[in-house]
RNA sequence: GGAGAGGUGGGUGAGUGGCUUAAACCAACGGUUUGCUAAACCGUCGUACGGGGUCAACCUGUACCGAGAGUUCAAAUCUCUCCCUCUCCGCCA
């Protein structure tokens, strides 16, 4: 969320963020609310503060034995009115409270204004489409040919979106989840193992609840939500923590499964690995100084690129649009793989800064070196990488006129094997 | 799942209704002393939200002792509900 003293002393630039994003704008009604809450504040602050000076000087009368029912009956009618205001004052703040939530984070400047995914930029490209005599096959009629993804199966077992990896494509998803954690570890990242479900504080520290809570698979019972991706139990670790500025930046790894109940989606998005209830990703998460928040962005971006790189798959990098960006970003941009047998581009990884967004949401701060008071912490997370689209991409990218698919080099020592089929 | 114990500031930990603006110690930071290190001594040492200000490092109010509600003129302290942690037992990869 965005600080309310922020909205309250640049209430213009916020409406103009908002608007970039093309969210309805609550500005006006929320700093009503805050006027209300500050005026409730000062009357109710002033008679407790009535109430703490006449208490003291009630048990100090009592303790002389001196009659004490005058200061008393005037008690009375200060705690009914202190008792009015502290509700009003309640009420006030939940409803301004839920109205912050609603208030998306706004476009860094260098985002360029837009609406729709079409207004996206494309800033870099990198790589060939593999040349062959055949038209390349999708990786679906691939993989099933291969035998290395069981589409019918996984929907047997659990429903479409869940693939049942065989052979060496359980092997190659294996390789691949290494490969992408040990070259995260090169860059200095941290591996992390967290939970798998996460509670509903943690959710909505992301900024996956209240909001967004139909993108997740819940279990009610005992009140917990299967992770979308390991960018929420990752970020929450430090949640409620003051860092010390030479920690800075935190960087992390995780290899997760994600969950997604991707609600409403059809058609040629979901064919085969495009899209999926349940898939593997590396998440990289950094916290660091809010001073160097856009430089970390554009390392943490080549991080995710060097990998594709290595696996010598051609990609292109989108600088997302004001409009297209999520709720919580103020920068973002997108990794797209090209899928040879469709003739489409694929979204492999997702970059993005978050600014103190979320470290507000979560209380993460960090005290400077010279002591001061703790500020927030900028948080921000990248994929490197997803693996379903990868694996497409790789399977569609290296296959042979026979039916192959050659695997690069460098996933050699990962597989074992350097050829399917 | 059953039984018990407990949740207090960065940490340890005292505190059963008003003398607590939360003791003391440790850690941290600043200083004094010192050939260096160490030690000793002195000082500072919470967060949030308001108000005032020569708007910075200052003054001031309120709240916060797991969370919420209640009793009371007054609650860390009493009552109720909930959450969490630990120990033992049970179950179990």
């Amino acid at each position: 969320m965005l600080d309310l003293k922020f909205i309250r002393e640049h209430p213009d630039l916020v409406r103009e963020g908002i608007g970039k994003k093309g969210e309805t704008d609550r500005v006006d009604e929320i700093l009503r609310l805050d006027g209300r809450r500050r005026e409730l504040l000062g009357s109710a602050d002033a008679l407790k503060n009535r109430r703490n000076t006449v208490s003291e000087e009630i048990g100090r009368l009592k303790k002389e034995k001196k009659d004490a029912t005058g200061p008393i009956s005037e008690m009375e009618k200060v705690k009914q009115s202190i008792k009015s205001l502290d509700e009003e004052l309640g009420d006030v703040g939940e409803k301004l409270n839920v109205l912050l939530f609603t208030v998306p984070n706004i476009p860094h400047p260098s985002v360029p204004e837009g609406r729709t995914p079409a207004d996206n930029v494309e800033i870099a490209s990198w790589g060939e489409e593999a040349v062959s005599d055949i038209e390349p096959k999708p990786h679906w009629d691939l993989a099933s040919k291969l035998d290395i993804i069981d589409f019918e199966r996984g929907v047997k077992i659990a429903g479409a979106g869940f693939p049942l990896y065989k052979g060496a494509g359980a092997r190659l998803q294996r390789a691949l989840i290494n490969f992408f954690l040990d070259e995260a570890a090169v860059r200095g990242y941290r591996e992390i193992q967290p939970p798998l479900m996460v509670n509903a504080v943690s959710a909505t520290g992301t900024g996956q609840l209240p909001d967004k809570e139909d993108l997740m698979y819940a279990i009610p019972k005992d009140e917990l939500f299967m992770v979308p991706t390991a960018e929420v139990p990752v970020t929450n670790i430090h949640r409620d923590e003051v860092l010390a500025e030479e920690d800075l930046p935190v960087k992390y790894s995780a290899y997760t499964p994600c969950f997604r109940r991707e609600a409403g989606s059809y058609g040629k998005d979901v064919r085969g690995l495009n899209r999926l209830h349940q898939f593997d990703k590396v998440e990289l998460v950094k916290i660091v100084h809010p001073g160097v928040s856009y430089s970390e962005l554009d390392s943490l971006r080549e991080d995710a690129e060097a990998l594709l790189k290595k696996l010598g798959l051609r990609y292109r990098v989108m600088l997302m649009c004001t409009g297209d960006m999520g709720f919580t970003q103020t920068k973002k941009y997108d990794l797209e793989v090209w899928s040879g047998g469709q003739k489409r581009w694929l979204e492999v990884s997702s970059v993005s800064n978050f600014e103190s967004f979320q470290a507000r949401r979560m209380n993460i701060r960090f005290k400077a070196r010279g002591g001061g008071k703790p500020e927030f912490v900028h948080t921000l997370n990248g994929s490197a990488l997803a693996l379903p689209r990868i694996v497409a991409a790789l399977l569609e990218h290296y296959q042979t006129p026979e039916g192959k698919v050659v695997i690069p080099k460098v996933l050699h020592r990962y597989t074992g094997f350097g050829l399917i089929g």
